[in-house]
Formats: structure tokens, sequence, C-alpha cells
DNA sequence: ACCTGTGGCTGATCAC
DNA sequence: GTGATCAGCCAC
């Protein structure tokens, strides 16, 4: 391994690890596609830098716990082999195309009873060709490759349909497409466009089609376009009998409803695939961004531009029901609103695709499966490939069906209130460095690559941390700081990845076994904060909150006492230092907020910054509680009143009343279940299946609630944001202002400023306005 | 068709 | 009114 050397790029030469980036070194591939012939057409960029294909037989293989499970099917196997060591699946069928194989499937079928996707067959069938191919040769995609070197077409489209997000729409007669935009990473910075001044819709798809054709790209990407670019220009294109021949064998872009999980929501889209492409979708992008740093408050493109910096100084911006208008009246203002949303997306897409770029050297996916799979079934793919590499037999997941649920980290809140000159210290990678040092791993896994796995991403994060660190120029500092990131998410995905219960090598009581050393590792940190005479205020999993004993003021004397609790520790648990802050409002578990030494303010926790919050009700607690810790508790009420005075006079814009949910499953199954009595009616699923649109999983509603009576049931008295009227302001002011006052209340007691507020003068107890 | 985990807080709804 | 339950969001 020449860890320490780096190639001609200047990229580490990692990329030799087999274990990690599987064992061939075919490299610079772009994409790989199984045809229906059963050839594996591997694209690669050439030496001089164009596309080239190479093709393969693809022999795709099944594995079996019984030899004999495949004897009687219509075609025979082109071989049988038996696999080492006694795990469930000790067989593996190779057949001479993907058709033996289908007919070998079918005979499995008929005589176990079991469907290929079942998870208790007694056969192991991977359906995803490409997937499968990937894993059984070794290749992955974009080795030796700069994330540069991609040929990324970015597009967008403009149409003159009343609602931005309905592509439904485009089945109307009367709608259609204004202008497409296209940007190719090769001119930076060059906007093209077709525009209905010009030429016909259908000319407008033809020379969308002619552009494809000419960049030949190996992304097509765009924000929002798996939900409207492409559903849109499908179905306009259905209408002019145009074929979308975006495929590099000159196929068709193929269409097929598919959704993909991102944390707690499970987001429906219509999944697009181009041969030999990858389509990219920033919007699903910023959904997997926000998992980690739930920092966005809204996903769409003005508000990502603006969280990412990357908006044009001289950024357009037009209001989308006014489209139309500004096509025709003010098209120069359309065509550099168009251009605008292109640059944005271009730049949006590289900082969030460059994990995936970097993870798709690594994972045995296409680029566009390792954006929409889960972390566990990617690393998942990863024993299996090195199992087969070595010619053992793969275990079947051990906790199918019957789901055990298992003890996580512990949390505790020890001081409530605000407290002063808070310390904070956290276990270096807690779960990790738990399984390396105690040596858990799954049980089922032995041939033991599992924490030699987790050691070398261990080790490889460092060594581009360090890379990064010493990088000359931006681009290489960027591509270290997506390595080490994508180490870091795999690293941590590996706890996940024991505790799940459907992948082959899972094992929950490895996972209990972690948490278990995990509590009892922070509770040992908490008893040496207290003998060192320190109050530990908060915990939570890996880290405390704690108030030195008096005359500690310094981050030298913080250093000192964290020393004596990795004095206590095992090797190999390694507690940080990670700083001192002025002032904490410790509020409930997993709720706090910190003022740092620079008056910046952080806040943590559902309860005080919540996307489910109203926005004046998010923004009044930010004002308390930067008041609270800066010791100007004096100043909330007036902060109220102002608050107060805007509700009441309906001057609040609607924007800071409104609320935005995501609606976690279809407003259709949402219907069924209230129906059956099986879940209680909810405003924005009502509002949904109210406003005629097609609603989707994952997508998001904002609304606001009517009536004059705080009391009103919200799911029969509520508005779709875009209804409110500014010149009839109809929200409900006696609703909103109970909230504001509950949440006054909620802090008032915390604050130690008068428990009711009088706005007007009037007398209120126990914080009741009305 | 898709899936890493547990723990905690809050608001809306409904049965009692 | 109160408690139970669910849904949604968030911390780690």
């Amino acid at each position: 391994m020449r860890t320490e050397t780096t190639d001609h790029k200047g990229k580490l030469a990692l990329e030799d690890n087999e274990l990690l980036f599987g064992g061939s070194d075919f490299k610079k591939i772009v994409s790989v596609e199984i045809t229906e012939d059963s050839k594996a057409v591997v694209y690669y960029l050439g030496e001089d830098s164009k596309t080239a294909a190479r093709e393969f037989d693809f022999e795709p293989v099944i594995l079996l716990c019984e030899e004999s499970l495949v004897y009687g099917a219509k075609t025979k196997p082109i071989e049988i082999k038996r696999l080492e060591g006694d795990n469930f699946f000790k067989y593996m069928a190779r057949y001479a195309s993907s058709k033996a194989l289908d007919e070998a499937l079918k005979h499995l079928f008929e005589i176990t009873g079991y469907k290929p996707s079942s998870d208790d067959a007694p056969y192991l069938h991977i359906s995803d060709p490409v997937h499968q191919y990937m894993l059984t040769s070794g290749n992955t995609c974009f080795k030796s490759m700069r994330f540069s070197d991609l040929r990324r077409l970015t597009i967008d489209i403009e149409t003159d349909c009343a609602d931005e997000f309905d592509f439904s729409n485009a089945k109307r007669e009367s709608d259609r497409i204004l202008l497409i935009g296209a940007h190719f990473s090769g001119a930076p910075g060059k906007v093209e466009f077709a525009s209905a001044k010009d030429m016909s819709e259908k000319e407008m798809l033809e020379w969308l089609s002619g552009i494809v054709k000419k960049y030949d790209p190996d992304t097509i990407e765009g924000h929002n376009i798996f939900k409207f670019d492409l559903a849109y220009i499908a179905e306009r294109a259905k209408r002019h009998k145009v074929k979308l021949k975006w495929g590099r064998d000159g196929s068709d872009i193929k269409f097929r409803k598919s959704r993909v999980q991102v944390a707690e929501r499970t987001l429906d889209y219509t999944r697009c695939d181009i041969f030999g492409r990858t389509v990219v979708d920033t919007w699903i992008l910023a959904q997997y961004y926000d998992v980690q740093t739930r920092a966005l408050e809204s996903f769409n493109l003005k508000h990502l531009a603006r969280h990412f910096g990357v908006a044009p100084a001289d950024r357009v911006y037009i209001d989308h029901s006014k489209i139309k208008t500004s096509f025709a009246d003010d098209y120069d203002a359309f065509l550099k609103y168009n251009k605008d949303d292109i640059i944005e997306t271009a730049a949006i897409s590289e900082i969030l695709s460059y994990g995936y770029f970097v993870q798709s050297t690594i994972f045995p996916y296409s680029y566009q499966n390792c954006i929409v799979r889960g972390n566990a079934t990617k690393i998942n793919s990863l024993f299996i490939r090195e199992y087969l590499r070595r010619g053992y037999s793969v275990p079947k997941n051990a906790n199918r069906g019957a789901r055990m649920d298992f003890e996580g980290g512990y949390t505790d809140i020890f001081i409530e209130g605000i407290v002063k000159n808070v310390g904070h210290c956290d276990v270096r990678s807690l779960y990790p460095s738990i399984m390396l040092t105690y040596k858990i791993a799954p049980a089922t896994e032995t041939k033991d690559i599992f924490l030699p796995m987790l050691t070398t991403l261990r080790d490889y994060r460092v060594e581009a941390k360090n890379m990064m660190k010493k990088s000359k120029n931006g681009h290489d500092q960027k591509y270290y700081g997506a390595l080490q990131s994508a180490f870091k998410v795999l690293i941590n995905s590996f706890y996940g990845y024991l505790g799940s219960s459907i992948h082959n090598f899972s094992d929950i009581s490895a996972a209990a076994e972690v948490t278990r050393i995990g509590r009892e590792t922070i509770i040992k940190m908490v008893n040496i904060l207290k003998t060192e005479k320190c109050r530990p205020v908060e915990i939570d999993t890996d880290g405390v909150y704690f108030i030195p004993p008096d005359g500690v003021s310094d981050d030298e004397g913080f250093e000192k006492i964290v020393a004596k609790i990795n004095a206590s520790l095992d090797p190999g648990i390694e507690v940080e230092y990670d700083g001192r802050f002025k002032a904490m409002l410790s509020f409930k578990m997993k709720n706090y907020a910190l003022l740092d030494y620079d008056g910046k303010l952080s806040i943590k926790g559902s309860a005080l910054k919540s996307r489910g919050l109203e926005k004046y009700l998010r923004s009044i607690t930010y004002d308390m509680i930067l008041f609270m810790l800066n010791d100007e508790s004096h100043k909330i009420k007036k902060a109220f009143d102002n608050y107060y005075h805007l509700i009441e006079t309906r001057k609040m814009p609607i924007d800071d009343i409104c609320k935005t949910e995501t609606l976690t499953e279809s407003p259709k199954a949402y219907k069924l279940k209230v129906d059956e009595k099986k879940r209680n009616p909810s405003a924005q699923y009502e509002l949904a299946l109210r406003s005629g649109r097609e609603f989707q999983a994952g997508d998001q509603v904002s609304f606001y609630i009517t009536g004059d009576n705080k009391r009103v049931t919200a799911y029969t008295n509520c508005k779709l944001k875009e209804q409110f009227d500014e010149k009839n302001p109809d929200y409900n002011a006696a609703y909103y202002l109970d909230k504001l006052n509950s949440q006054y209340q909620k802090f008032a007691e915390v604050a130690e400023v008068p428990s009711a507020p009088a706005s007007k003068g009037e007398d209120r107890n126990q914080g009741e306005l009305f």
C-alpha cells in the first residue's frame, strides 16, 4: 500500500487498496451499463479526453444455499462454484446471459415459492445488474479522475404553468416550455438557450437532444430535475412525438417511480435513467446535506444559493407568478434569471456532489446509485464484494423479520437554566473507537475484514486531513476535504450497519454492546468530572457540558481537567476538549443554546429551533435567549411587545407566520389511513388534497391557521400560504398570539422576567391572553 | 421500492 | 381538562 506517495495528479494513491476500492485496476470509468443482450458496456475517459467504451460479456451470478436448487431448470449455469466456509449462501451459480439467469430465477421461484426479492429466499440474487457487474468485477467509477474531469451538463427549463412545482400541468394543451437553458462544465459561465421566441416547442426539445449529443455529458444536472424538469420535458416530448434519445447508445431516457430514504423522511420521485449517464438532482443532495447540518430553512434554489454563498452579485429574481409577463415584457431579465438559476445549480452541485463522486471510487454502484442508496446498503456491498473475491460464502441476515430493539446512547440533564463559563468535551468518534478498542465486529464476519476496514478508513481519513492542510491550491484542498468527509461518513456508518436488521452481516447484539460500552464510558467521564469538582450540566451520548471549579476560566485550565479524564480511560478512547462558552441555556435534554466569547449564539434542539416552529416563534426564541445569555433580560418584554403588536394588527408578514411541514407520505396514503382511523387528520395533508396538485411524499406544504378563536381545529381552519392575500390578512391572530405567549412563558421562569407580560396594560394571569 | 441506529421534545388530535 | 398516541423534527 503506497499511502505515502501520490500519483502524477497529486491524488493519494489510496485507490490501490482493494478492500476499499475493489480489485480492478480499470481506471477512469465514468459509467457502466448492461445491455439487453447481456453485455457490460464500460464507458471510460480515454487518453484524448474523449469518452470511449469497451464491451465485456456479462455473466450474471446467483448465490445459493443448496446446489440442487438450480437442478432441473431450463437453462444450466455455466459454472457452479462451492464457496468456502459455512455461511448460508455456499454456492455461486454463473450463467451465460441475463436471459439464462431469468429462466433460472423462474425455476427457483417455482420450486422454493420465494420471490427473488424476498429476504427469506434460500437464494440471493443481486437484482441491479450494473451493481452486480461492478461487485463481481471489482470495477468502480472515477478512479484516477478529478471531479473537474467530469462532463457535467446543467439544465433548467422555464414554463408558463401557474405552479412552478407541478409538472402535471405539462399535460395541458395550453402549457408550454418558454425557455431551456443549458450549461456545460467544459465552458464555465456560458449558458446556451432555446427560446419559445424563436423556436417551436418541438424544435426546442430537439435542440436539447442536440445539446446532449454535442457535449456527450457524463451527468445531467438540475435543481428538482427529477420531479419537475425531466418529467415536464418528457410529457411535452410525448405530446410532440419527439423521442428523447439521450442515452450514450442512442436509447431513450427511461422513467420509473422510485423513492429515496433521507433519515426519517421518504421522498417519492420519478427516477430517470439515461444509458451511460447520471442524473444529479441538487434538491435531493440538499436533503441529505440538511440531515447532517439541519441548517436549511427551505430547499428552494434561492435559499440554497444564499446558504452556500454562490448567488451571483447581480442575481435576477423573478416571482414565479410573473414569469409569463417577464417573458413577454422584460426578456433580458427573463434570460438572466434562467442563467442565474443554472449557474447557481452548477455551483451547488459541485459542493454537494463531490462526496458522492469520491464514494463512487469505493462502492460498486453507479454514480447515480451512490447518491440515492443508503450508507449501510453501500457498506454491505463492500463485505459481499470482498467475500466473493476471496471465494467465501456469504451469510444471510440473522435478524430478518423480528426486529430487535436495543438500548442506545445515554442522555441526561443535571442543571436546567442559565449557566456561565461552560466547557465541553467529547469522546473522539465514540462508537468507531469502541469497536476498534474492544474489537467488536459482526459475529458472522469470520474473514475478519470489518475492523481492518474501519482501521484503514480511519488512517486514510487522518491522512486525507493532513493532505488537505498541506494543499497548496484550492482544487486539492477541496478534493482532500471531500475525501476526508466521505471517509468520516463511512466510519460513522459502520455502527449503524451493525445495528440495522436487514443486511447480511448486521449484528444487533454487537451494536448493543457498542452502545453499552458507550454509556459506561460517558458515565465514567461524568464521575471523573465530579471528582475534579466540576458540575456537569448536560450530557448526550458522547459529550459533556460542564462548569469547572471556581478559578478555572481559561483553555489551559479546562485542558488540564480533560487530561485527567483521558488518564483514566482505556487507551484508544480519547476525550477532546472542544472549547468553552461564555454562557449556556440548558433547557431540556438535547435542547440548549451556547453563547461563545465572540458573542455568537448557537441553538440546538427541536424545542428551540425546529423548522416545525413558525418563523416568528423561532425568531423571538432566538431574541429571548440572546438577551438572557447577555444579561439583558429586561429587553425581552419590549421585543415581545413588538411581536405582539405586529400579530395583533396582522402586520406580521405571512412568511413569519406560516408553518412549513413535510409530507412524509403521499396524500393518498394519508387519506387511506385517516379513513381507517389509523391516524389523525392534519392540516398539511388536507390542504394538499384540496389543492388539486399532485403532492408526493417529501413535498413541503406552507400554510397558516385561519379563524378568530385561539382554539380552532387546525385541519379545518387552514389555508395554503399561496392563498394568503396581503391586502386582506386573514390569519388567526388569537391563535398566533396564544402561541407567542406560550413561548414567552416557557422562558419566563428561566429568564426571571415577569411571568405575565402586560402588552397593553391589560391584566393577564398565567399568561392567558384571552 | 426503498431502508444505518436510539433518545427526546412538542404540538395536534381524540377518547375518556 | 387530561392522558395517550401519533407525527414531525432534531441531537448524537
